[in-house]
RNA sequence: GGCGCGUUCGUCUAGUGGUUAGGACACAGCCCUCUCAAGGCUGGUGCACGGGUUCGACUCCCGUACGCGCUGCCA
């Protein structure tokens, strides 16, 4: 078994991705569950979390699995246990009602699979002072409970973040004290914000909800934590998490502290949504367009729709604005295109002509649909601009979107020349429009 | 302060003694084009600094600076 301390969502990713690579089941600390309520609530958070990722993880809290209990309440007898062979050792002494382990006073050679070997000298007791395992009201210090299990547990590695490199020596001591061998350990680099300060656990970058509110997909952002501080070294960058457990060692994680890229993040998110099935982008997308009251019941409408739109989103939380118009007959329309469409005469002219030439259509697609614009064209002489502009602004209220055939050929017949009729009446009533101007 | 770790474009990285230092994001310009994207092309920016070792250092060694971590009866 393999433990991950899952304080943030890079190392349980990248646990994770080693464990697969390693034929080793994965597990998380019942340390991590501490008794404190709020601690839970984060560990709550992580789980779900990586279970948003899409991994999953072999035993833990709520799994199960043969090492539990794995609540940390849950296993006074088992840190007594441990307690007690130490004291009967003589390894504890009592300060302030306080226990405290005895350090052998030794120096203690860490060898981390991702740091290599580092000697610490922990003779000196001032700079290195025993280490406290139980407090005088009872409850236990991390660095002991988090010994314990993992012996009991019989986690082969620790993959934790590289704060708890200084601390690692004392927790070897701690082993060897037990008799124990101590598992292998490395410690990977964290996680810095864009500005280079330390990411916390309530950093946007940290947070899953955040990535799940504004829109990314799973899959994209797992992708681009296992590209902090790994690396496939053939220059690709989207890469699937079947390559990554193939290719994944702990030896070739770097060392240095990367900083989390936003834009790279976001563009990555894109790459994903591009290049993913409609079915998927469909199932991906309903929950933001349910929030946003878009009435999806037409299936079929549904996913032509979105599948006029897939190739421009870059983020899920894009969705209704991109498509709100498609649903809806009152959809508001930009002034300023409108101003700019439609502050030339011309405009409202053509689209009549092309209102009265798409209403002739028999076959309602794409290519009927672009050679009867164009065949326009010709006979006014005018640039396809200028024809497509104005049917933009008609039909969808804004001179952004999709491509104009795409965005018709979805809408249907009916609706396009019914959303034309509409625009050249409000044209014809706001503005009283004269076909001559001075 | 002490101890530990780190330092290649703004960011993520490839690179393990001889490379025009490669890729990606971002940025700029061009092309394409019905808009916005996408895509294609082009461009600029980088080996923290100082000493060694070596015929030759981004690569090895030693310092310095800077950053980060630990130094708790936090986790």
């Amino acid at each position: 078994m393999l433990s991950g301390s899952a304080s943030r969502l890079h190392r349980p990713v990248i646990s994770i991705s080693a464990a697969r690579a390693l034929p080793c089941s994965t597990g998380f600390s019942p340390s991590i569950t501490a008794l404190k309520r709020n601690t839970e609530e984060a560990a709550a958070a992580i789980y779900e979390g990586l279970q948003w990722l899409g991994l999953n993880w072999d035993e833990g809290p709520h799994t199960g699995g043969k090492f539990g209990p794995y609540f940390q309440s849950e296993r006074t007898e088992i840190y007594e246990r441990h307690l007690k062979k130490l004291q009967d050792d003589g390894h504890i002494f009592e300060d302030q009602g306080a226990l405290r382990f005895c350090s052998p006073r030794e120096h203690v050679v860490v060898d981390d699979l991702v740091c290599g070997k580092i000697d610490f000298d922990l003779t000196n007791p001032g700079t290195h002072p025993d280490m406290t395992v139980r407090r005088a009201d009872g409850s236990w210090i991390f660095h002991f409970v988090n010994v314990i299990d993992d012996i009991e547990m019989k986690v082969s590695h620790v993959i934790r973040g590289e704060d708890h490199l200084s601390n690692t020596p004392k927790h070897i001591e701690l082993y060897r004290a037990l008799g124990a061998t101590p598992p292998r350990f490395a410690h990977i680099p964290l996680i810095l914000n864009h500005d280079g300060s330390k990411m916390s656990k309530r950093d946007e970058g940290a947070r899953v909800a955040a990535y799940i509110e504004q829109g990314y997909v799973p899959e994209a952002v797992r992708n681009y934590l296992c590209l902090l501080g790994w690396s496939p070294k053939d220059n690709r960058e989207k890469i699937d998490i079947e390559e990554v457990v193939k290719l994944f060692e702990l030896e070739k994680i770097n060392r240095r502290n990367a900083a989390f890229d936003r834009d790279k993040c976001f563009w990555l998110n894109g790459q994903y949504i591009a290049q993913m099935s409609l079915d998927r982008f469909t199932e991906l997308a309903r929950p933001f367009l349910e929030k946003a009251k878009i009435d999806i019941s037409n299936e079929r409408y549904l996913c032509d729709v979105l599948g006029s739109v897939k190739e421009k989103i870059k983020l899920l939380s894009e969705q209704p604005n991109w498509t709100s118009y498609f649903f809806i007959e009152d959809y508001e329309f930009d002034p300023d295109a409108v101003k700019k469409v439609f502050g030339k005469p011309e405009a409202a002219t053509r689209l009549s002509a092309l209102r009265d030439e798409f209403a002739t259509i028999d076959k309602w697609n794409l290519e009927t649909l672009e050679s009867t614009l164009k065949n326009l064209v010709q006979k006014f002489g005018c640039t396809t601009g200028d024809l497509v502009h104005p049917a933009r602004v008609a039909v969808s209220g804004r001179s952004v979107g999709p491509s104009l055939y795409h965005m018709l050929e979805v809408m249907g017949k009916e609706r396009v020349l019914a959303r034309f009729e509409r625009m050249l009446a409000s044209l014809g009533t706001l503005e009283g429009h004269a076909p001559s101007r001075p």
